[in-house]
DNA sequence: TCCAAACCCTTGGATGTCCTAGTATATTGC
DNA sequence: GCAATATACTAGGACATCCAAGGGTTTGGA
């Protein structure tokens, strides 16, 4: 990692809304900031724990989500709004992950519209091998205090909720 | 956006942690995938306000800090350590600003290795109409209850210094 | 019954991020 | 003074994300 700068480059941003007269904002405007930059280096945490299992976190995160469904398989559009985000990207992520015969395609039984992704025992016995290591690495040492992370669990998904992602 | 989903997905994955043994590290599990979701639709918001100034958020930050500096201008380094991304970003933001002529590169004055990048007069109105756009529709926005956006501050705050992004 | 609308997935294109390697310029040490 | 090292930027490649468009399948109303 670089060295770290002398000062903190978001309450700097802070400073120069207030100095031009955003006060109103300021203190959203650096909240945001933070999450963006923390969620970077959360990201780049995760993504150097899953390289030598030669997946990134998209792939990881489809292989987890089919861990846990029954029979170890979910038809695509169903991982897509699981995971939340776009169709094609699932469709990426398992063009790869097929390839690397974690996973394998298979037609619905019923619905000839639909693709079920299927994890393979291959896929299975990564995904553990993997969260294994995700949670030693990174989720035990998160560096958030445990009470910190309960305020981050209600606020955001207060925030999440309120977004749109989901109504229960 | 599409419907909200009847439950919330990362609540689900926590109880799933929960199940499999891994009650230990379910809750930073839970808050570090939120964090991940809550940067991906803030995104999202920001993208749409900017996308009519034909500005991406990588693009916009780069212009604001601009706009802050004493000058107008900064040596390109320098942009990637107070931006905190790799230096061919902003080398490939550079190239997409300079080519919609909102800022130019020059040499700088005593180090032939440092590129100067500029801000001209049509990215500096650029900036101060996106930000103004911003301010009222995400900032102003954010869906955080003011003393929410003080904790965001101060936890994430906390993470990046510990996370070694500065010293201050 | 039948066709239009809705739905599902894939392809192709644009953007951004990172990494590795390469070129050019500065600085340091002998 | 010159070679070795460090620094600054750029080029090319791998991934992921989104959007727009296209082709196949289902569903539902006329």
């Amino acid at each position: 990692m670089p060295t770290p700068l002398p000062r903190d480059p978001i309450a700097d941003a802070r400073l120069n809304w207030e100095r031009h007269g955003w006060s109103d904002v300021a203190a959203p405007m650096a909240a945001i900031t933070a999450i963006m930059r923390t969620q970077q280096i959360l990201l780049a945490r995760i993504e150097g724990v899953l390289k030598p299992f030669g997946l990134t976190f998209a792939r990881y995160e489809l292989l987890a989500l089919l861990s846990f469904a029954r029979g170890g398989a979910l038809p695509m559009n169903k991982a897509s709004a699981l995971l939340q985000v776009h169709p094609t990207s699932v469709t990426n992520a398992v063009d790869r992950l097929e390839g690397a015969g974690l996973v394998l395609r298979s037609p619905h039984p019923t619905d000839g519209r639909t693709t079920l992704i299927e994890l393979t025992p291959e896929g299975r016995t990564l995904a553990k091998r993997a969260t294994a290591v995700l949670n030693s690495e990174v989720f035990g040492q998160s560096g958030f205090a445990a009470q910190d992370v309960d305020q981050l669990i209600g606020i955001l998904g207060t925030f999440r909720r309120n977004a749109g992602d989901f109504s229960g």
